[in-house]
DNA sequence: CCCGAGGCCTGCGGGC
DNA sequence: TGCCCGCAGGCCTCGG
């Protein structure tokens, strides 16, 4: 569920809310997750939390022993709230801190992760990722070199975690709309112009995704419960058969690898 | 090596 | 009312 901005909301709650405190305690409800919660979490305990970062779709909390690393896939929440708050069936993770409050994790599927690592620099899931779709490292130039001889439907390839990391099919019609580049077209295909284009669009929606905190569909949630704001920004996902607020033409939907895709036929090209 | 389908889960909405 | 099907912000695993 929660691409980029929809994580980076949640990096920064919880930074503002809890850095500094310390892990008094934690409970898990459920730990058959995508993997099974990780044991060593439990070592963390009175333990300071002393940075919270993200890669990609990945939050990560510092404490001195070693790091938390959260997923959240397709359904996963963080809320951060008192002790009085009730318990919803699919809460299945509390970290208890010193300043009373509690982050809470909520996941309906289960397709998320609580795992551990000793060295954010040296973890297999870590090391595959592709750049920072907002660091200076991912830019035009680097999407136009990755593609040459390559022959994969541009939409599903911005999706690919090793090519840039934390787009998924929201943002990824989102940006193929605002370059105004057809979602079949064949990676080799495009031209340095129009990567440079489909990299600044990039850069462009997430960043005012973030500025939104982020894209409430059915669970995404905001710290305090409040939803992310970028809904009424959307131009093309979820939106089959309306107009396309530039030409008019109804939007089209169609499957690439078993993800919707969302596009206007006579805008991109 | 690369690619795509399958599968992990729960719940919702639409058609019959 | 109920059942069945398709659909949903992800991504690892495995087969070809």
């Amino acid at each position: 569920m929660p691409e980029l901005p929809e994580v980076e909301t949640y990096r920064r709650s919880i930074e503002f809310h809890l850095l500094g405190e310390t892990l008094l305690d934690i409970r898990v409800y459920n730990p058959s997750l995508r993997w099974p919660f990780a044991l060593e979490i439990y070592n963390l305990k009175n333990q300071m939390l002393l940075k919270v970062k993200r890669r990609g779709k990945y939050l990560l909390l510092a404490f001195s022993k070693g790091w938390i690393i959260i997923h959240l896939g397709m359904s996963g929440n963080l809320r951060i709230s008192n002790q009085s708050f009730p318990k919803d069936k699919h809460d299945h993770v509390e970290l208890i801190m010193t300043n009373s409050k509690i982050l809470r994790y909520n996941d309906q599927r289960r397709f998320g992760a609580w795992l551990w690592c000793i060295d954010i620099n040296k973890t297999p899931l870590l090391d595959s990722l592709g750049p920072e779709p907002l660091s200076n490292n991912f830019n035009g130039n680097y999407l136009f070199k990755i593609s040459r001889r390559k022959y994969t439907p541009i939409k599903p390839w911005l999706m690919d975690s090793k090519i840039v990391a934390g787009i998924g099919n929201i943002y990824a019609n989102e940006c193929l709309f605002m370059s105004r580049i057809d979602p079949n077209r064949l990676i080799d295909n495009l031209n340095l112009v129009e990567t440079i284009k489909l990299a600044d669009s990039i850069k462009d929606i997430l960043l005012s995704a973030i500025e939104k905190h982020g894209t409430t569909l059915q669970n995404f949630l905001q710290t305090d419960g409040m939803p992310g704001n970028f809904n009424n920004s959307l131009q093309v996902y979820k939106r089959d058969g309306k107009p396309c607020y530039i030409c008019q033409q109804p939007i089209k939907r169609e499957k690439q690898r078993q993800r919707s895709t969302y596009w206007c036929t006579n805008c991109q090209i």
